[in-house]
DNA sequence: GATAAATAATTTATATACAAACTATTTAGA
DNA sequence: TCTAAATAGTTTGTATATAAATTATTTATC
């Protein structure tokens, strides 16, 4: 995800719809907190423990899941990524040891992904210090405003995903 | 960007601090909202008009730019990506014909992108079209929630860049 | 003016990401 | 049961994306 600054700002196809401007604006600027905490914390991750954000996330998905570990499908659906690119993240954290895969017995189909000792170790340390990267970011915020901005994001988002007017299935 | 969901809620290893859980799922709801108004843009410029995201981005940055377009770098600089990137992005566009490199006179390493008749025709239509997207996926979100919306953002992104406490030079 | 430093863009290597095609296996149906 | 359909993962091809190395050119310094 990246910029789009301008396509606002320049175009005015059509006069007298004001309105379409602010939205357009608010959605820039909802863009842009998103990607400057992103790339904070893309970066700090990078940095102090030499792992991908999506590395991260997979890790955070197999903690929070069952011991004997998840399919490679539920995972890509957790995620919301593409089976695809579960297989090659697996391949990946495999290579470096933090995750391993488990042949079912009862469906030779499926496989497991399970952490190792070494990626739940990781994982923990990493988790810890996320949070505190995500409070340290927020600091600024007052606590009501805290408040208020997640009472606005879920308006925002089920007017997003409001299913009436839509003109396809995008994912909740 | 996807989705870390669960980083936050699985993990408590400093018990006590409740208050840095809500600033996780704040932040997990943001990267929620950002995330679906994004794949559903993305969808619909992929299906509409075989573009990606960044190149609507990058014709958008030559829409509002100069007549005679813009250097590499500048480029990147406005859409925040690295110099690399942007000559790729500068191949395929090229290659469809929605954009020229030009080389300058002035400075034979440096080259300019401009506009084709074409990118400009197509990218008007691309952001009229846009813009009505936009409008539509907030439609169900009041007026004035767009506006206390927008400022709490504002907020958000002071936090987020206060040059104070931060550890490193994110960019602003 | 010769050389060092800076700059502009490209190239290389690695990691996402998706869609679509493909393989292997299992399940459902006739 | 034998085959068609569904399912689980992998592979392939294309497009981002970054960091670091490289090339070509320009600017600054002596």
């Amino acid at each position: 995800m990246k910029a789009m600054g301008g396509a606002a700002e320049a175009v005015d196809l059509e006069t007298g719809r004001e309105q379409a401007k602010d939205e357009l604006r608010l959605w820039l600027r909802l863009l842009t907190c998103t990607n400057l905490i992103e790339s904070e914390i893309r970066s700090r991750l990078r940095r102090r423990y030499a792992m991908t954000l999506p590395q991260f996330d997979f890790l955070a998905q197999l903690y929070r899941g069952p011991e004997k570990g998840l399919g490679m499908g539920a995972l890509g659906e957790l995620m919301m990524v593409s089976k695809g690119n579960v297989t090659g993240l697996t391949d990946r954290l495999e290579r470096d040891g933090f995750v391993a895969r488990v042949r079912s017995a009862a469906d030779r189909r499926s496989q497991f992904v399970r952490l190792t000792a070494k990626g739940r170790k990781r994982f923990e340390a990493m988790a810890a210090e996320h949070e505190r990267w995500i409070t340290e970011l927020f600091t600024d915020l007052p606590r009501e405003d805290e408040q208020r901005l997640f009472g606005l994001l879920a308006r925002l988002k089920a007017s997003v995903s409001h299913p009436g007017r839509r003109s396809n299935g995008a994912a909740e």
